[in-house]
RNA sequence: GCGGACGUGGUGGAACUGGUAGACACACGGGACUUAAAAUCCCGAGGGAGUAACCUCCCGUGCGGGUUCGACUCCCGCCGUCCGCACCA
């Protein structure tokens, strides 16, 4: 390993020189030391849950991670602020569950093989083994019997089971379908893993092609994921925002639109969805998307017509051309009759903005209130009318809005009355909407209708390293689910990666199946499970992870919902979407009791790291630089060399940019407290962090001046057991008030997930701590004691070892800190006698006063005039007015 | 374009329901200890002006208004940064 630039100083262990004011012979050796606690917490199996345990249930869980091979500074994070609440609420007399696990199929697997010929199974079982020391490393409370990989073929048997529990429960459906394909990994994508048209993980472009696909019915419970977003309060509003814009509801009216040909002839008609059919009387044009079939059949006998369409197709795929959202159309020959104005119709175009899959395809222009109709209007010279405007405009106001609106740059798109509409005019819009969606209805040829963004989740991949689907496809039978005695279908081991494409597809012998049904050979399903499956009732199993059924029902009834889940925000639809709709599935499927598997969600920021760059424009990692001076003096050097480097932005820690630091290292050099600690301080956990040497430094620091302090005062303190002295004096008082003080202020801060908070008042409680004489009699040395606890136990959750190391040196008691419940409160020391106020003339601050704490209002007027600072400041004009808030302000307006 | 979040010292950030802005930390400066350094401990610090000093005054939470006895906090209008969605009819 390479020694990285920010070793401590002093090496571990080294004898303090003779001037430090310390009983404590050695530094704090957290190498030593966290393995041996770790070691102890592992014997007594501590973090074991079970539902038969005392206390209310509590579930925290942090997103497992991808077996990667090493952890990085984000899990460091994510996994320290679960293990707080773990920890902490434990502490409370909680009965925790928090369990770990690994999302272990997916591609990186695949690749490893394909680049290094190391089987899949073998790369990410090693991968594991790897962090899991690494997390262990960190000390975190979590209930390791409970560990699950989903590539364990238990755990995908099960995962199959319930596949085949939705199917039969009508919730899986398999069509041919126009799917995403990642030419690069060979596979089909989801819709929302398709980012700016590229594949999320190859980056590459898509292609649009067709295949017979497995899909799970989400958009049958779109309406039903989109209000239950109401009740989840413990939510951030911005994932419920996020998942609402994505389900996309929207409510309107899909009605038909009478076709005439060239020669005024009818010819069928055209089904189009409207959510502003108020507007109808501003209908201009018509237009479909260039695949739809109007316009592929129009294209047939129009070559200029089919050359725009191929156009289309091709500029649709590229970043570029959707930036630019030029709008154009070409007339497809065909007109629309307007439904209310006889005599009236309009061209039909097929045209670029117009998508397939919304709505039926086919839209009625309104350029009046449509922005983009509008667009496409102004391009291609069609008439404007506007249908609706502002209430108040009355008269000549009025006729010039209706003149003047072709020459506006936006459209009216407020609240207003309708205009130029025939029997709609004077109405309001929702009225205009009520009243044409009633003829419609009355005519049979259109009804009120809601459309959701939302498509099914596609499922199938075609890849190896994922969960096998179930099926067997027989010439007689058609598709034939595996029988459930049948399971696990277990990927094959023997295969090969050195040609792209689905290795089990080339298999020799896997596919080859008999039919369940009837006996004859068929064929085995060979495309394996999007790994979004296996993440979307991680969760569930976790309640009972060695049942050979999915879950055990009184257990997943028991620890879920996750009373605390915490995560990245790049989760906030896929992960966050799907589980929801897997929990509703296993309640159909009768595997539990809820619908929404996660009360809480946090969602935590990110790691971020400066770069740095050398003069050719590489990357240079932390590790290799070497920094002098501060400020604008601030240089960077490459550490090896000596060359000079450019100092970068702040960026998210990623390999492509070497700006990561590998918390191995760190918890090599300082240990696990000083990561956590430092990953607690400073930022708010929803915000991003910025890495920094002197930030680990400061925390190193803090761990160690924290053994100092404990290792001198713990000594002085009275003996473990002594009872409460009866009465304390003030200074003894004071320390008293201090402890609960801050005992008060970190469970608050705990409770809400506020860390930076939290380590911020330990260290008002460590500095107010320091500052004490420990001349005094037995109620300051029992004080003493009481603080030291109250310290180390409000420690306890975020730096553990160090924790129990201090609670040991106490000589409290025979259990560890793990095992010692939080301490309470006294209310009585939470209120001050006195309170110190702030004395404002004319809102302005001269002076503060100390007053009695019931003091009345009467009382602190007077003394407030009396204040030489009050008294110049009013410069003995009149008093108009005293504003007396008790316990907060006074202000005296003159 | 739509939606959301945010904007506070040199830096990360505190400030409860409108009530002493800058807690706490980092960085920095000064001092003690040391042959020296590191480590540690103590002290200082938003900007400006006055004073020998205790202190006092002015300005200050992106900008401009407003509400209020009182605004980082509420309202209106801008500017900027970040994030999400994006021809969804």
């Amino acid at each position: 390993m390479t020694l990285p630039y920010f070793l401590p100083t002093t090496a571990l262990n080294e004898p303090l020189s003779q001037g430090t004011r310390t009983m404590v012979q050695s530094r704090y050796n957290p190498k030593e030391r966290e393995s041996h606690w770790q070691k102890i917490w592992d014997e007594k199996d501590l973090f074991r849950a079970s539902e038969d345990a005392q206390g209310e249930k509590y579930y925290v869980l942090e997103m497992f991670p991808y077996p990667s091979g090493r952890i990085h500074m984000g899990h460091v994070r994510n996994y320290t602020m679960g293990d707080v609440v773990a920890r902490y609420k434990r502490a409370k007399g909680f009965n925790v569950l928090h369990p770990m696990g690994w999302d272990a199929f997916g591609m990186p697997a695949e690749n490893a093989a394909m680049e290094r010929g190391v089987h899949p199974a073998e790369w990410t079982y090693a991968n594991i083994d790897a962090m899991r020391t690494q997390l262990k490393a960190l000390g975190l409370s979590l209930d390791w019997s409970r560990e699950l990989a989903t590539c364990d073929p238990e755990y995908y048997a099960q995962e199959q089971k319930l596949f085949l529990d939705f199917l039969d429960k009508g919730l899986v459906s398999r069509h041919s379908a126009k799917v995403n394909w990642d030419p690069v990994d060979h596979t089909v994508l989801a819709n929302e893993q398709v980012i700016d048209c590229k594949g999320w993980r190859s980056g590459a472009e898509v292609e649009q092609r067709e295949l017979t696909q497995w899909f799970f019915k989400i958009s049958d419970m779109a309406e039903e994921l989109l209000q239950a977003l109401d009740g989840l309060e413990r939510w951030p509003e911005k994932v419920r925002t996020m998942q609402r814009n994505w389900i996309g509801k929207s409510e309107g009216l899909q009605f038909k639109l009478d076709l005439v040909d060239g020669k005024g002839q009818p010819a069928g008609d055209l089904e189009v969805f409207s959510t502003r059919h108020d507007t109808i009387f501003g209908m201009t044009f018509c237009a479909v998307s260039v695949d739809h079939p109007l316009a592929t059949q129009a294209a047939k006998l129009n070559d200029a017509l089919s050359a725009y369409i191929e156009d289309c197709r091709r500029a649709a795929t590229t970043e570029e051309a959707l930036e630019k959202a030029e709008k154009t159309g070409f007339d497809i020959g065909l007109r629309v009759a307007h439904p209310f104005i006889d005599g009236k119709s309009v061209p039909v175009f097929a045209a670029n903005f117009v998508l397939m899959g919304y709505g039926t395809g086919a839209i009625f222009g309104c350029p009046g209130h449509d922005q983009r109709d509008f667009d496409f209007c102004k391009a291609l010279g069609i008439d404007i009318i506007p249908v609706v405007a502002p209430a108040d405009l009355k008269g000549n106001a009025l006729t010039a809005y209706v003149d003047e609106y072709s020459d506006r740059d936006e459209i009216f798109a407020g609240d207003g009355l309708l205009v130029n509409s025939d029997f709609l005019d004077g109405l309001t819009i929702d009225k205009a909407k009520q009243e044409i969606a009633k003829r419609y209805e009355a005519l049979g040829k259109g009804s009120r209708k809601v459309n959701f963004r939302l498509r099914d989740w596609g499922i199938s991949r075609q890849r190896y390293w994922g969960c096998p689907i179930p099926v067997i496809h027989c010439e007689a039978c058609g598709v034939v689910p595996v029988p459930v005695a049948d399971l696990p279908v277990k990927l094959p081991d023997d295969v090969t990666f050195d040609t792209p494409g689905n290795p089990l597809d080339r298999h020799p012998t896997w596919k080859n199946a008999e039919c369940p049904g009837c006996g004859e050979k068929a064929r085995r399903e060979t495309d394996t499970f999007d790994t979004f499956v296996d993440s979307s009732w991680y969760f569930a199993r976790f309640c009972s992870p060695q049942a050979d059924e999915p879950a055990i029902r009184s257990a997943v009834d028991y620890w879920l919902p996750v009373d605390q889940y915490i995560g990245g925000i790049e989760h906030a639809i896929l992960h966050l979407l799907y589980s929801r709709f897997f929990t509703r599935a296993m309640k159909e499927t009768g595997y539990a009791g809820m619908s929404e598997p996660f009360d809480g969600l946090f969602t935590q920021g990110m790691v971020n790291h400066e770069t740095y760059k050398l003069e050719d424009g590489s990357w240079v990692a932390p590790v290799d630089v070497r920094i002098e001076g501060d400020g604008e003096e601030r240089r960077a050097f490459h550490a090896g060399n000596g060359a000079p480097l450019k100092i970068g932005s702040i960026e998210k820690m990623s390999k492509s940019k070497h700006n990561t630091v590998d918390p191995e290292d760190i918890i090599g050099h300082y240990g696990a407290d000083t990561i956590r600690w430092f990953m607690l301080s400073d930022s708010p956990p929803e915000r991003d962090v910025q890495w920094t040497e002197a930030g680990v430094e400061g925390a190193w620091r803090f761990v160690q001046r924290l053994w100092r302090l404990v290792g001198e005062l713990a000594p002085r303190a009275c003996a473990p057991g002594t009872a409460m002295p009866e009465t304390f004096g003030d200074d003894a008082l004071a320390l008293r008030r201090a402890a609960h003080k801050a005992l008060n202020e970190v469970s608050r801060d705990i409770e809400a997930l506020r860390f930076n908070r939290a380590v911020a008042h330990v260290y008002e409680f460590t500095n107010a701590l320091s500052a004490i004489s420990t001349e005094g009699g037995e109620d300051l040395l029992w004080a003493l004691r009481e603080a030291l606890e109250i310290l180390i136990a409000l420690v306890g959750p975020m730096m553990p070892h160090l924790g129990e190391e201090c609670w040991k040196a106490l000589n409290t008691r025979q259990e560890l800190l793990a095992q010692s419940p939080w301490p309470s409160a006294d209310p009585a020391l939470l209120v001050e006698d006195t309170v110190t106020i702030a004395v404002q003339v004319n809102g302005k601050r001269r002076d503060e006063l100390t007053v009695a704490r019931d003091a009345t209002k009467e009382d602190i007027e007077a003394a407030a005039l009396n204040l030489d600072n009050v008294q110049r400041a009013i410069e003995g004009r009149d008093v108009k007015k005293i504003i007396v808030v008790p316990q907060r302000i006074v202000n005296v307006v003159a």
